[in-house]
Order: structure tokens, then sequence, then C-alpha cells
DNA sequence: CGCTTCCGCTACGGGTCGTAGCGTAACTGC
DNA sequence: GCAGTTACGCTACGACCCGTAGCGGAAGCG
């Protein structure tokens, strides 16, 4: 993705230039590789095999595995969309549902986890996530803020930039941080059920969990 | 751990017992080698290296990397206690900040996150986190929910213990979600401030989040 | 003392890593 | 067309890690 955007901004280089077909193969391969082998089982070798290209070519690209995952799956993300419900909970209840069929797709669960695990001892790495990866999502969140406020079903934020940003950064990484240990460690489904639950949680707080 | 459950509950078996102290040498040592190194970079043989330990050893007790790192990592779960701060606000905000504490550990963050991925396609290993992890956390909520009960801060759950199941799990994957992917997804510091917000957020809902 | 199990050590085949070197292919500017 | 430049496929390589086997010896039990 990075290195797509390269070749694409970059003037016309002299010299022969980098296949996009190439690019396009490694970087499914590199999902298919993930859904068959997982993350640990997954080597350079084998994408390359896959994509029909040389073990070498890969590494002219990204400097190793972490790197190549994380473009491979930065993808999938762009498939998020949040379109109007009409309501604040419908909206809700509709992106975690999407989220939750995103983190279904086996080369994301495994990948995900796994380069989020490097990162931790990789500042570019971490960057390189936040990017291609947490950044796309958080319009989202703006989004159905937006709409909601319009709709009468929140306040209108505040005036500091900062406390706004905050209470935005808050809620993404309640909504998506539930979503991911609902469905990755704690390893249960994340079905209509508990999207309506946890919708009705994060609108009306803990004591408006009650029996129904 | 579950190595160390079996000789100690199975009877007394002919021969030379596994060395103890061997137990908690590796142990250590892999928590070490995952500061220094992180997940990727941690060998089997250099483990054994720093436990003054034969590799053939490593191999007796643990099949491989995955299991000798959640064993080494679900003690630190044991420091995790919820003493009774005088409210449901003031209990989450502490459990958070402990919670939030020990993910700052590096060999807890790049361990966590490692050994999940892997889990996504290893059902035994995700069997050993849920038992040796997540199980021990799941009862500070409990903990928490019965003593705003008592306080009348919360009404009582519903008499079906299915759903008083489902909605406890609810929080704790609200709450352990959250802070994660705000440490390790986000990067950004699970401070006071941040507590006090999602513990607003959590208690009150949506509507709850207006400029002080 | 025999029996059993554990330990440390060495050695090994198999696999992956990341790089170097080569000849060839593709594209640009003169 | 022709040099110049860069990308590609291929092969080969040392380095490292894996997981196991086999050995002699140590530590317990009866």
């Amino acid at each position: 993705m990075v290195a797509a955007m390269q070749s694409r901004t970059s003037a016309p280089r002299p010299g022969r230039p980098r296949s996009v077909e190439a690019d396009a193969a490694i970087l499914a391969a590199t999902r298919a590789a993930l859904v068959e082998l997982g993350w640990s089982k997954l080597t350079m070798g084998d994408v390359a095999g896959r994509a029909g290209v040389a073990k070498t070519t890969l590494y002219r690209r990204w400097a190793g595995k972490n790197e190549l995952v994380v473009d491979a799956v930065a993808v999938l993300f762009d498939e998020l969309e949040l379109p109007d419900r009409g309501s604040l909970a419908a909206d809700v209840e509709g992106v975690v549902l999407e989220f939750a069929a995103l983190l279904e797709r086996p080369e994301a669960k495994t990948a995900l986890m796994a380069v989020v695990a490097e990162s931790t001892s990789d500042a570019a790495l971490r960057d390189r996530i936040r990017s291609s990866i947490v950044d796309r999502q958080k319009h989202l969140v703006m989004e159905g803020r937006a709409r909601a406020q319009a709709r009468g079903e929140l306040p209108a934020e505040s005036d500091d930039p900062e406390t706004a940003a905050r209470s935005s950064d808050l809620i993404f990484d309640v909504i998506a941080g539930a979503v991911v240990h609902r469905s990755l460690v704690s390893s249960k489904p994340v079905d209509t059920d508990w999207a309506r639950d946890f919708t009705r949680l994060l609108l009306g707080g803990l004591t408006a969990i009650s029996p129904t």
C-alpha cells in the first residue's frame, strides 16, 4: 500500500517500472496464505511461490513479514461503511456487525493481532498500522456522531477541539475494543443479540442493562 | 502453570522428580527474554541459556513457544485485585488503571497479543488462554457488580442465570477490550483522565458524555 | 542396591531467513 | 537505435532456529 503509493506519486523514474500485477498478486497470495497457514507458519518463500514471483522481489518492496501483512490486510478495512440506518442505535449496531464480520475472516483475525503484537516493540510498524488501518476506521465514529447530533440524539460536542477529539477517540476504542475482545479473546460470536446488548450499554450506560 | 499443576496434583511418581527451581527459572527467563527481545525474536534456545537449563528440558515440559509464553505471562494476572473503593465509579476506574499498568509491562503487552494471534488457528491454545488468563479476570466483574448492587447503584440482575452471565460477559469485554485497544492499538496512554472519561461513559452511556 | 525418571550435553536433518550475484527484460532520454 | 537505469527471475549461500535422538550421569523410591 505504501509501496504502491510511492510508485504512484513519485515522478516517473528511469528504468523498468515495478510490475503492478506483481504487487496485487503478492498481496492476494499473502491473504490466501494467511487463511491456510495462519500467521506463524506463513513464510516469505511460500508467498512468493503462490504469487508466481521470486522471493527477492518481495524483499525489494517490503522489509519483512510484518510490513507485508499490514499492507495485505489494510485494504480489507476499506469495505467498512456506515449507511444511515435511521437512528444512532441502528448505526452502532450496524457498524458493530460489519466490523465483526470483517474480524471473522481468518486472514484478518490472525494477522491483526499478530502485527499489533509485533508493533509493541517496533515503533515504525506501529505508525504504519495507525496510518494504514486505525485511522481509516476513525472517520466512521465522526460520521455517526455528526448524524446523531443532527437527529438531536446527542448534544453538540465541546467547542474545544481537543476534548472533542478525546471523546471520539474514547468511543472508537470502546466500540472497536469490545468487538475485538469479544471475538478474539473471549472467542464468542458477535451476533445480533450481542450487538443489541452492547448498543444498549453504550447508549444508556450500565444502569440501562436490565431484563428487557 | 498447567505443567506445574500436573506435577502437584498427580500422585508421587517413582524416579527423579522435576526440578521446581528449573520451572521457576525458565518462566522468569521467558519473561526477561520477552522484555529484551519481544515475541518474534524470542527463541527456545535463548530462554534455555538464560535459565541455565538445557534446551531439551524446555521441550519436556512445554510443547513450544506458545504454551511456554502463556504460562510465563499468566501469573502476572494474579496481581489484579479489586479493593472496595467505595463506589462503582471508583471501582471501575481503579481496575482500569490496574489493568492498564499490567499492560504497560513490556513482557505482557508483547506476549498477550501474540498468543491471542496464534490462538486464532489453534483451538488448544485458545482453551489454555481462556483458563489461564481470561477466566482469572472475569471474577473481578462479578465482584464489582455484586458490590454495586449491594450499594444500590445497580439493579439486581435477572433471575435467568443465562442472561446474567451474558451481561457480565458483555461488561467484561467492554472494559478489557477498551483498555487493550486504547493501549495497544491506538497506542495512547491509559491515564487517570482517560479512565475517568471511560468510567463516565460506561456508567452513564453516550448521552452522559458532555463538557463537565 | 535395582528401578525409574529427570537432567545436561552433543549432534543432527530440515526448514527459513535475508542477501549476493548473475543474466535478462522493460522503460526512458539522447 | 543505443546507452543508461531499474526491475525481474533464478541460483546459491551462510546463518540461524527448530525439534528430536541418543548418551552418561544424577536424584529420588523401594
